[in-house]
DNA sequence: AAAACATATTGACATTTATCCAAATATCCT
DNA sequence: AGGATATTTGGATAAATGTCAATATGTTTT
């Protein structure tokens, strides 16, 4: 099967700033917190739950990602919504993962 | 602009070995490797002059590569030549990189 | 408005893992 | 044997990981 490549909008990533997402993303729970995300924003209690780690170690991990540049956040009542902040994700996971 | 696609056959990943590809990529030295790479096989003393990094601290990083399923390995005379394992790798870094 | 609750981040700490170089070792060719 | 190429080992330093406790922030209740 080829690569569903979805002509998702290109980012020009330094070599440095590229390393930085590619380490960002090489954690399973990191992996897995983005692979939810792929399917819209969650709150930092929906992230949680998908995994088997306290929730202060999810919120170190969306950090991590958010330093990274893979994700935004946003406060919305009490809840703080993580969404993705770049867009070709999507074909990159696709291109790798089951 | 957008993801410039080439269809490259798609790699089905476990999430695991798809978080361990990731790590692997996630270190400037070794992003640099396999960017080199792209161009075709090199052997490691050509990958070597490319970098600032003593011998043995390259070899390590191929290592560590080849251990994560990105490059594989094959010695000719009396050089070892390394070369990238996943064909969307092309597409992967196109969609990021600069 | 104060108290209580829900949600999330931060700090402190122990443990593990990564990174790098230098020296030693291995392998292949001449 | 000697030279060229590459890996392995040892050890020092730095960074990552996970949890608990403490703190912050927003919401609801009284």
């Amino acid at each position: 099967m080829d690569c569903n490549c979805q002509n998702t909008e290109k980012i020009s990533l330094s070599h440095d700033a590229a390393a930085a997402v590619f380490k960002a993303l090489g954690h399973p729970v990191r992996l897995h917190i983005v692979r939810m995300l792929l399917e819209g924003e969650r709150c930092v209690c929906e992230l949680h739950k998908g995994t088997e780690r306290d929730l202060s170690t999810i919120s170190s991990h969306l950090n991590i990602l958010k330093n990274a540049g893979v994700v935004t956040a946003e406060q919305r009542g009490k809840n703080i919504y993580y969404r993705l902040a770049i867009p070709c994700l999507s074909t990159v996971l696709n291109c790798l993962v089951d």
